[in-house]
DNA sequence: CGCCGCATTGGCCGATCGGCCAATTGCCGT
DNA sequence: ACGGCAATTGGCCGATCGGCCAATGCGGCG
């Protein structure tokens, strides 16, 4: 069922090479077609705006505007857009965020070219793939709780060195409320204390070094 | 001052896109030529047995053994081979080790394709490449001093949560000891608690997720 | 052959942490 | 409109932490 008319592809990534390879890989594939390259978020929307394309590849690690925020601005400006990250992340909040923001699907840059094809060609279709091995992570999670926004400003502190008092300093509130924000912390991320805590969130995702 | 024969190239990546980008970028230049690729350690060094290249370039971050490891048993059996560390990696922990196990340069995916080939024909000639912005963070952190080898290990311990009693038990040193590590620690990386330092091993790649 | 850094241990103490109890306000979704 | 969750705050207490003092071997570098 070979289709009249190939899916035109739009690349967004930081490494050259490496688009310049997936551009090779890609083409080699009749149903595909790349008509477009970017190397950060701005030049991103720009390429869209120009080509509109069917489906863009993204990748999360960019220079300024970080491929979250690029999903973001760009699905405000085309809400139909479809979006296949392509990333190297398996962090499940890297996921998850993906997700919320709009991408179409998820997979990570060891994938085999074949399912890189194939998922390409789901998200063209409407539906959402994520690949098996970063599926099973993000269930196995989101079991422990989510982090509020307000824990994930406190782990950002609590990264830093702060103590519960300077935490209720800087964020406005009593060292008591810091306390048990730190302490849900704990509990959602399974720590003993405060080190373990950030090292979760390393692991989880929810900090960038 | 084109050289009669072409350098040759064996490319080591886990990324099957990255290796084919490259390959094909890399071959366009006359003066060079990909001979082969592997996609983890083991097969990398069966590769370099076979074909005896002039230069690696080798990823950091592969399934089965790193590219540290992969690198310290290269050199073992030979020792007079170039390998060029290509990775995404800027942590200076990264560099320091790849260039203490012998690597003749290190540069990230990042970098133009002029850059890539000039670093390739200096790593050939014998000479030593660092990318300007990785060579700025390593001098910046080697300042506060280099952490030992107990050291880092007690940091490992840290994370997982661990209190001070415990780190002695499971190191079989007392309690005092433990302390004056994780003291140690704290002066070194700068941190004002076990939590900031963890984030700081993270930061400077002491610590992987 | 000294010097230096690493690893080891001790005591003491104030600051901080994490866990226990319970309570109020406000927002979002059903 | 009601229920649930997030955010907020309080008191109390034992455990833990980090910093201060000082001391002993051991191994590598000049």
């Amino acid at each position: 069922m070979a289709p009249s008319a190939p899916i035109r592809l739009l690349l967004v990534d930081d490494h050259a090479v490496l688009r310049a390879g997936l551009a090779n890989v890609l083409n080699c594939d009749a149903g595909l077609r790349v008509v477009a390259e970017a190397d950060d978020g701005t030049a991103a929307i720009e390429a869209w705006r120009e080509h509109h394309p069917d489906v863009m590849l993204l990748d999360l690690s960019m220079p300024g505007i970080d491929g979250i925020e690029t999903l973001n601005r760009l699905r405000r400006e085309f809400p139909a857009a479809r979006v296949l990250m392509l990333t190297s992340s398996e962090a499940p909040e890297d996921v998850r965020h993906a997700l919320a923001a709009g991408a179409g699907g998820y997979v990570t840059k060891s994938v085999r070219r074949a399912e890189l094809v194939a998922a390409i060609r789901e998200v063209h279709a409407g539906r959402e793939v994520v690949s098996q091995s970063v599926a099973e992570q993000v269930a196995a999670t989101q079991e422990s709780g989510a982090i509020s926004r307000r824990e994930l400003e406190v782990l950002g502190l609590v990264r830093q060195g702060f103590t519960n008092a300077e935490l209720g300093r800087l964020l406005g509130i009593s060292e008591r409320t810091a306390k048990a924000h730190v302490g849900a912390l704990l509990v959602k991320l399974q720590a003993a204390d405060r080190a373990e805590a950030v090292a979760r969130g390393f692991e989880r995702g929810l900090l960038k070094a």
